[in-house]
DNA sequence: AACTATTTATAAGA
DNA sequence: TTCTTATAAATAGTT
């Protein structure tokens, strides 16, 4: 799409390889949002520069997590480790901390869980991260949760 | 794009929804494929269609994990827990496994970068997870666990 | 950052 | 669903 073709092979040039990390990176994040509204789908988007930048599109939830959004819960939950993480605190605490809150997830599913196995059938979708920006350079974060789309259905 | 123009609002009609979403999501997923390349970028994206079924492109990692792709790190780390959680095993027990294998990972990155701190500018890029189909269209995991670039130099 | 010539994606139709 | 094709949209190369 543009002047001239292009074989999908890594540009070689730095500076035509961010222009068109810019240009393509828009280009996809509008994509994603399309796709969000024409098809009432949902999506995470996430993309890292070669520089270690880093985009993200998260769609509204809208049938899950009863009013809370993907994008405030990711506020809520993942905001202040990632600010911890940042004023350096020692990883294996934050490593507690994590675990404190996976349990207190765990804790929620189960008991939909137990309050309604059927739907139960299938599996999440673990996975994936990426580059970044860090003040010291390292990404300090271990890891961090993505809250998806609990099945918070409580009234069957 | 395409014979006609569409205002970007929700496709009432069923068919019509589901035909664009499956053209829209293999659209942009080879965006995200060109991205990747093009670019040298890394890239997640996670689409769920209204009735519940996922699809997922993750860039491959390239600089860590010493040979381990991210797929047969997802198959050998996270599908066990998952077949366990389908299994109804009880949470406590699973986040403990889960613990484990968190802190096992994150030694071993740990160790990585104590023996090679110059290449620690960037992260790595786990994992992912391909199409599932959520027998009750609803996604009954309510959070994936994404590990990203933990900051265990503890030299300072 | 803008500007276009082209390529690419895709909406509608078959 | 898969293919066709006219048209809208994205974007590569240029300014």
């Amino acid at each position: 799409m543009g002047r001239g073709k292009i074989e999908i092979k890594r540009i070689e040039n730095s500076t035509n390889r961010q222009v068109t990390y810019s240009k393509r990176r828009n280009g996809i994040m509008k994509k994603a949002k399309e796709i969000t509204v024409l098809c009432d789908a949902e999506v995470s988007l996430v993309v890292f520069s070669s520089s270690g930048k880093m985009s993200e599109y998260c769609s509204p939830s809208t049938t899950h997590l009863k009013g809370e959004d993907i994008t405030s819960l990711h506020h809520r939950e993942l905001m202040p480790i990632e600010e911890a993480l940042q004023n350096g605190l020692a990883s294996e605490r934050l490593l507690e901390e994590e675990n404190k809150r996976l349990t207190y997830i765990l804790h929620q599913q189960q008991l939909e869980m137990d309050g309604n196995v059927r739907e139960m059938e299938n599996g999440s979708a673990y996975n994936h991260d990426k580059g970044r920006e860090y003040p010291s350079s390292h990404n300090p974060f271990g890891f961090s949760l993505r809250p998806m789309q609990p099945n918070l259905h409580d009234d069957k």
